[in-house]
DNA sequence: GGGTTGATTAACCGAATGGTTGAGAAGGGC
DNA sequence: GCCCTTCTCAACCATTCGGTTAATCAACCC
């Protein structure tokens, strides 16, 4: 895994950092909040956040014992970039690009694994 | 790998198999017509095609002794829509989505690696 | 049929992945 | 100081991954 979006793509290759992402989404959390809903480890989970982290997809801090994680979805956009340039061949004309994306806009989903 | 979405991402992890992606948004190609720019075996890129073609990005055909790939860039609006839900996280004020979109299609750069 | 070209399959190898358990560091609370 | 909580680090294990070489299949050419 060499170049940056490899990195990032491998980072969102598992469903379970997926899921944290998507807690994230709503709000800081600790590491054993974020492992509270998944039956592994909590040093699993910690492993998971090292990938999340080493892809910038997550920050850390330090509160007294507790390392709240924040979602840092910046990278996202790098993925965003990527994919754009197939969108013409999945829509059936190029124009229809932004509709599609304002749709989506307009449904106002919350993020979730 | 046992989700969709996983296996999407877990394709597009490796510059070798977004490259062939790259190749094919400019049309069919074989499989030695695909391995040539890469410094690895017929069978490697065999076995990344393979890959590809699980995640359901591209199809091939049969045309003789030559089995041409074509790119299927549907499933990567599966990705796109997953992304979107987090657009409001990098984006200032989420009613810019379209606008950056719109950008990026007025651009109109080609697919490359 | 025999040879050549295009591509896949099989067996193998080293490194990375995703998980485990166990130990330990760091910071309160008392 | 002592204990408890939170979290990380280290060692290990099984599986997967990305690559190799060798063998094989399939279709064409002559």
């Amino acid at each position: 895994m060499v170049d940056r979006l490899s990195e990032l793509f491998g980072a969102l290759a598992d469903p379970t950092r997926r899921a944290i992402l998507a807690r994230l989404a709503e709000g800081e959390a600790t590491v054993n909040q974020l492992a509270e809903p998944f039956p592994i480890s909590l040093q699993a989970i910690s492993k998971h956040l090292k990938v999340l982290e080493r892809a910038g997809l997550i920050t850390r801090g330090k509160e007294a014992q507790w390392r709240p994680c924040r979602l840092d979805a910046g990278p996202l956009r790098e993925v965003a970039d990527w994919i754009a340039d197939y969108q013409r061949f999945w829509e059936q004309r190029y124009d229809r690009l932004g509709d599609y994306l304002h749709q989506l806009q307009r449904d106002e989903t919350k993020p979730e694994e």
